[in-house]
DNA sequence: CATCTGACACTAT
DNA sequence: TATAGTGCCAGAT
């Protein structure tokens, strides 16, 4: 790596975002489905769902195939949502009627030093 | 600079 | 289960 590049690494908050979603999304191993919300909360950016679509847009070289909406919803529209779902089963990935079976394929991101599975409790924000 | 839209999620009905 | 309303943030017009 030009180590040169790494001098400063000016990166905005925006890039910073793109980059750690798709770095979460990367994560993501064959024959795996997550959810947008999950990823933009894996990536750090709770209630940012919406930009990881767009990351998957703009950003090229990622499986987007494999990022489907909340409870495993196909959120795209027209010809895009039969591509998505005819490689997802390519991947081995069954489907449900419109839905993924995200019960047994939602994939499950590790946090760094995630130990003892359970503690790890996520806190929901109560709103209301 | 203001407004609308969007590959969403969540809650309520 | 399906539909509607609301919140969120960035890009496009």
């Amino acid at each position: 790596m030009t180590s040169e590049r790494n001098r400063k690494l000016p990166l905005s908050p925006q890039q910073a975002l793109v980059a750690a979603i798709c770095n979460a999304i990367r994560q993501i191993p064959r024959g795996r489905v997550s959810t947008y919300g999950a990823i933009a909360k894996a990536a750090g950016y709770p209630r940012c769902a919406r930009h990881v679509g767009r990351v998957l847009k703009q950003v090229d070289g990622l499986p987007w195939q494999r990022v489907s909406g909340s409870g495993g919803r196909i959120s795209l529209r027209g010809e895009m949502a039969m591509e998505q779902r005819f490689l997802l089963e390519a991947e081995g990935v069954h489907f449900r009627g419109r839905r993924v079976n995200m019960k047994a394929f939602e994939h499950r991101f590790v946090r760094a030093g995630g130990k003892t599975p359970g503690t790890a409790r996520k806190k929901r924000l109560p709103r209301k």
